[in-house]
DNA sequence: CGCCGTTAACTTTTT
DNA sequence: GTTAACGGCG
């Protein structure tokens, strides 16, 4: 087995001298400087809790410690590439000399490099969360063909996420039904047999989804005890971010891989809010238990904001139900500054006029764009909002749906990378084929197995088996003029390959078959071709094909922020989820009203705690001022309905927050 | 039978 | 803007 994870020995890196006790409070420094051993590290909002683990790392290396022993694990892109780029400001070593990033990044790479030990193959390809949801339908509609039929049984998105939900929280699918879809309790048994046909399924086709990357790694942990103990021993460190939103599949790789103890995890139970992916803040609050000798530390004073807005905020949690949750209180340390405001308008659309005004009263008075931050709860909260900054032409960048990775032309030439690279992923495949003129679904699966057939009789490579007259006789005939032609270009591409820089196959790809397409197919053939030669640029970036096809995968969410230019002083729409870990001079909360935020789903399904908790993190945003959006009227989506404010208004004391007085000159 | 264009409904949060 | 379901057509 190889053993050699690529390593760096020698001496200790020489880093810059830190003036440590100048630059840190004293709860920090007590942190950054604690000694090994377990520690938990309860970091309330706006308290320097990225600063606090930046330094940790930079005092690691001022004691010795090398880049490649420190393991830094995070739940999002963003708060790795922020983390790894202040660790790298504040001592000079560059990023990539640490194993830092997503938990799923993490898996991925551990796996390459040891998933054959449990039976994983060499070249497996990773499917994004709509892939997988279709291959869970094919599983499901080959076991049972009218299952989808009734319409009292879960559609394919909700299913995955049953069983998605169960194997991140560790639990059997049946405990998992009865207890948190207890609707679906009669399929039990059904569901059952479809995960294992999905399994299967992905098994077949050499592919992982997400959930696969931590199930594998903790497979792998349990089932290889030398890899286990290996890795133990290499990673001296392990610092993990936002603890209090892993789910059990995480927290027991953390478990593993932190077996010396000499973990540190850092989070603010307060903060937990991704419980809907397996999200369990048990974990921080038993982190002690499981980690004996664990010392803790709090950091709670706070630098961002106000007083009055961390009056508010403690006001929010204060209204946490009683039960299991550290006690905390923000402590501010700023002079003091207006209340928040809360701010009543009309509908959806008063919301948004009023919004641009006092913005533009802002930017009056001196404050720049950039500084100033829109939030909602979802992102259709927002559509007035942008229709009104288009109209006035006010710039902003929004992190929403449309993302680079996602666009249906940058998938369809990773597909047919992903495809090339790994001929057994038949999604990859599918997506490709369904582009021909009368194939569809059934057809493209046909062709691949028909493919398949060829390549195995023939003991051919099986891309160059789709050239067969047996895998030709399928194709349809409208198809059959191209058919040559996507053929040679998938070959071209896997000649690529072996001998070729990554950049150069994507290269390869675009001047293909498949430029030929996308003329014919999109009236914005040019700006689509442009995204297309920007991931020629990204590319470049990867020596290795499943590196950069991992990479693709895995920043599937990662917002496109090419068209705007990133120094430009633009205002910042976001949801809360993607604020968390952001700070902004002023900040709006649309849509405060009960069905909005909380959306109408919590409530119904009584998860409210939740809802709150998000709801202080969109509060703890602001450093100077605060404005709480709450219309009346609903006006969306047939009959007007009154709205009333939202519950977390309404439960934290009035004398926290000041109405605002609408001048309604701007009319309508 | 399976594909394709049209229609209608609809949108939580992320890897 | 985007996907799912529907009904007609090859």
């Amino acid at each position: 087995m190889d053993f050699v994870l690529k390593s760096e020995p020698g001496a200790p890196l020489p880093i810059p001298p830190i003036d440590f006790r100048g630059e840190l409070n004293d709860e920090q420094f007590a942190a950054v400087t604690a000694p090994p051993g377990p520690l938990l590290v309860l970091a309330g909002a706006g308290s320097g809790k990225t600063r606090t683990l930046t330094y940790r790392v930079a005092h690691l290396l001022s004691q010795g410690v090398r880049p490649h022993e420190i393991l830094l694990l995070t739940f999002t892109n963003k708060a790795a590439r922020e983390m790894l780029h202040r660790v790298q400001d504040l001592t000079g070593v560059e990023a990539h000399r640490f194993w830092g990033g997503t938990f799923h990044h993490i898996g991925h790479k551990i796996l390459r490099i040891y998933g054959e030990s449990i039976g994983l193959p060499r070249s497996f390809t990773i499917l994004d969360a709509e892939e997988a949801d279709s291959l869970l339908r094919e599983a499901v509609e080959e076991k049972d063909k009218v299952f989808f039929k009734d319409k009292t049984h879960p559609r394919p998105g909700p299913l995955f996420e049953i069983i998605s939900f169960a194997r991140n929280t560790q639990r059997g699918l049946g405990e998992t039904i009865t207890r948190f879809y207890p609707q679906h309790e009669a399929l039990a048994g059904l569901i059952g047999g479809f995960a294992a046909a999905y399994r299967e399924r992905k098994r077949r086709q050499a592919v992982v989804d997400y959930d696969d990357l931590l199930e594998y790694w903790l497979e792998l942990l349990r089932a290889a005890p030398d890899v286990a103990a290996y890795l133990q021993q290499r990673f001296r460190h392990a610092l993990v971010d936002e603890y209090q939103d892993t789910n059990t599949l995480q927290a027991q790789i953390v478990d593993i891989v932190g077996a010396h103890h000499r973990v540190m995890a850092v989070g603010d139970d307060a903060q937990c809010i991704y419980s809907w992916r397996g999200a369990n803040f048990e974990n921080i609050l038993t982190f002690p238990d499981r980690h004996p000798g664990t010392q803790i530390y709090r950091i709670e004073t706070n630098y961002r904001s106000t007083p009055s807005i961390l009056a508010f905020a403690n006001g929010v949690l204060a209204a946490q139900p009683k039960g299991r949750h550290f006690d905390k209180e923000l402590r501010p340390a700023r002079p003091d500054h207006e209340k928040p405001y809360l701010v009543q308008t009309l509908d959806t659309r008063e919301q948004a006029s009023f919004v641009v005004q006092r913005i533009k009263g802002l930017v009056d008075e001196g404050r720049a764009l950039a500084d100033i931050a829109v939030l909602y709860r979802a992102h259709f909260h927002a559509l007035d909002l942008q229709l009104e900054l288009s109209r006035i032409g006010m710039p902003y960048v929004i992190t929403s749906g449309v993302r680079f990775f996602e666009q249906a032309h940058i998938r369809d030439l990773v597909a047919m990378l992903r495809f090339t690279y790994n001929p057994s992923d038949a999604m990859a495949w599918q997506r490709i084929a369904v582009l021909l003129p009368r194939v569809g679904d059934r057809g493209a699966q046909r062709l691949h197995e028909a493919a398949l057939a060829h390549a195995r009789a023939h003991q051919q490579n099986l891309v160059d088996a789709l050239a067969s007259n047996e895998v030709l006789a399928k194709v349809p005939k409208e198809s059959k003029d191209e058919w040559p032609r996507l053929v040679i270009s998938l070959q071209q591409i896997a000649g690529t390959l072996r001998n070729e820089k990554p950049f150069k196959t994507v290269e390869i790809a675009i001047e293909g078959w498949y430029g030929d397409y996308l003329k014919g197919a999109y009236a914005n053939y040019t700006s689509r071709l442009d995204d297309l030669k920007s991931l020629i640029g990204f590319a470049s970036r990867f020596d290795d094909m499943q590196d950069l096809l991992a990479q693709i995968q895995l920043l599937n969410s990662e917002t496109s922020d090419r068209q705007v230019d990133p120094d430009a002083d633009a205002l910042r729409l976001t949801t809360v989820h993607q604020a968390k870990g952001l700070e902004f001079g002023v900040v709006f909360i649309l849509g405060l009203a009960d069905g909005m935020f909380p959306l109408r789903r919590a409530i119904e399904a009584d998860d409210l705690d939740e809802e709150r908790r998000l709801f202080y993190v969109a509060v703890t945003r602001a450093k100077d001022e605060l404005y709480l959006c709450y219309p009346k009227v609903n006006a969306k989506g047939g009959p007007a309905t009154l709205l009333s404010p939202s519950r977390f208004l309404t439960e934290v004391s009035e004398e926290l927050h000041q109405p605002l007085r609408l001048r309604r000159s701007w009319g309508w």
